[in-house]
RNA sequence: GGACGGGUGGGUGAGUGGCUAAAACCAGCAGACUGUAAAUCUGCCGCUCCUUGCGGGCUACGGAGGUUCGAAUCCUCCCCCGUCCA
């Protein structure tokens, strides 16, 4: 038997067996018998396809929402294909608007680079590197001249290109906005009496408001916004790729991409879609701005809380899009765990392992696990905290913070005494946004030093003599005082 | 270019001269209950000071001025946004 890395995986598996492999997770896939025609073409030349996912590097950090289609692209790197990740560095100075209610600022130059680095560099966490092409397209975007430009915009509709949805909507939602509006000026506004039950007028007016404030607020539309899809268009063509791979938000620009291939004489791309990860608030998508992410660099402890944190419905499409798990071995879990022979808890947290360790690797999953039980199980403190040395000199506070391999120092002045309130010490760390909001925390319960409730908001810490002391502030915040 | 309408706290949005740190809803936070889940219930939710009190001070309703004992509310100018007509 030849070695097995001279040949490639595809031919050691079906087209079928592929198809299948493939197919998990998968939101859709236009078309899927064109997919098997390229992969038949593919195992019969021995030609791998050319499969890309292309991103904008608008953020510098990614989370387990992107992570969902990144690990689609390994699956065709799996079954031998080749695998492009494109950096839309010069689409990203643009903006995508898919999704988007309002016109995005363009993001500079500077801006692009730093992300698009740190985006690699978390990416070849889950592709390997060393098979993966990539490529930038201000490569050819950023040469074209407008004359090009105009030619590509020849050769798409405008009514076609204002059909999407994100156009529809916004366009929509103004027109809405303004007849209802017109419709709550055409009713006369009586005076409202206290007491006395609200006119009839009067409640048609407030269901007019609450129609209003059901709509987003109108939002313009650049002329840039509408170059989007096309530019990127360009992409596939200068690729030459035979699967594009995105969101299911990316449907609208796949399909544009695969059309304008057409017009520029090259087979039409399969257009391959993910659903999208809702995010630790189990509603909305995960997103950095909505907070409700997880970033892939996050330390395993985070991770594990967040992932643990997650509903039980929610979990289901977790093991779906994150895991590499077979589709039964999904379904029979869930089978167990709805008639009780396997405890919800018990199968989130082999979720939370198994993701983490395709991150961390096992013994940082496994490490994460077991603070996990010790913590939130057994209600100890974890194991390692935050320690924050003071040290009174004169009229100042030296403030010496230790958060792992990170050494911060900083003083607290101000008219200082041995005496000093907690409230104003945890905001002097910065472990809460206030003094205000300290003092909140500790009237409702939410402040222990050493195991014991500070209610008291103008409680004090004495710092004429050395101590330690263990702090609990809020839900999942810890931190170990030293006076020295 | 013309005619309308709008800009209030993290979001939506009420509020047309004092009773408004500003309703309501959402988000968020804490507590209870738990499986750090969900759901539910209770409380909190601008900053700051202290003697932590239905306490004092400061800042806040696009921006700048003005009227007034008093302005988110009235006036002037400016900026921004939407709709319709051309």
């Amino acid at each position: 038997m030849p070695d097995a890395k001279q040949k490639p995986a595809q031919q050691q598996k079906s087209v079928e067996e592929q198809l299948a492999y493939l197919r998990k997770g998968a939101a859709e896939i236009i078309r899927e018998d064109e997919l098997k025609a390229k992969l038949e073409q593919s195992a019969k030349t021995g030609k791998p396809l050319r499969v890309y996912l292309g991103v904008d590097p608008t953020a510098p950090d990614i989370h387990l929402g992107h992570t969902v289609v990144i690990r689609k692209l390994k699956h065709f790197q799996d079954m031998g294909h080749t695998a492009i990740f494109l950096i839309g560095d010069f689409s990203a100075m643009i903006g995508d608007p898919t999704g988007q209610s309002e016109t995005r600022p363009p993001l500079s130059r500077e801006q692009v680079d730093a992300n698009a680095k740190t985006y690699l560099d978390q990416v070849f966490k889950i592709l390997d590197r060393d098979k993966t092409e990539v490529r930038y397209n201000s490569e050819w975007l950023g040469k074209l001249t407008s004359y090009e430009v105009i030619r590509l915009c020849g050769k798409y509709p405008l009514a076609r290109m204002l059909e999407r949805e994100d156009f529809r909507s916004r366009l929509e939602s103004g027109r809405k906005w303004e007849e209802l509006r017109r419709g709550i000026s055409g009713l006369v506004k009586p005076g409202r009496q206290h007491g006395s039950e609200p006119p009839e007028s009067d409640r048609k007016l407030d269901a007019l408001r609450r129609g209003i404030s059901g709509l987003a607020k109108p939002q313009s539309i650049a002329i840039h916004e509408l170059l989007y899809p096309l530019l990127t268009a360009l992409d596939a063509v200068q690729l030459q790729s035979d699967v594009e791979l995105g969101a299911t938000e990316q449907k609208f620009n796949l399909l544009v991409h695969r059309e304008i291939q057409r017009e520029y004489g090259l087979a039409p791309q399969v257009a391959f879609t993910m659903p999208i990860l809702v995010g630790l608030d189990g509603v909305k998508k995960m997103s950095k701005s909505l907070g409700n992410y997880i970033g892939i660099s996050e330390p395993p402890n985070e991770m594990f809380g967040k992932l643990m944190s997650i509903s039980d419905e929610l979990m289901w499409s977790y093991y779906e899009l994150l895991t590499d798990f077979e589709e039964r071995v999904i379904v029979r879990l869930k089978e167990e765990v709805r008639t009780g022979v396997l405890h919800p808890m018990d199968a989130k947290m082999q979720l939370a392992h198994t993701i983490i360790a395709s991150f961390h690797g096992e013994a940082a999953a496994n490490a994460a696990r077991d603070e996990f039980q010790r913590v939130f199980r057994n209600r100890q403190a974890p194991s390692e905290i935050e320690e924050i040395h003071l040290k009174l000199q004169g009229n100042v506070i030296s403030v010496e913070r230790k958060t792992g391999p990170n050494l911060r120092k900083g003083t607290i002045t101000g008219p200082l005494t041995n005496i000093q309130k907690w409230s104003s010490l945890l905001h002097g760390f910065a472990f809460v946004s206030s003094a205000a909001e300290a003092e909140r925390l500790m009237k409702q319960g939410g402040f222990d030093v050493n195991d014991e409730g500070v209610r008291d908001p103008s409680a004090k810490l004495d710092l004429s003599h050395s101590a330690t002391y263990t702090v609990r502030v809020g839900k999942k915040k810890f931190l170990r005082i030293i006076v020295e």
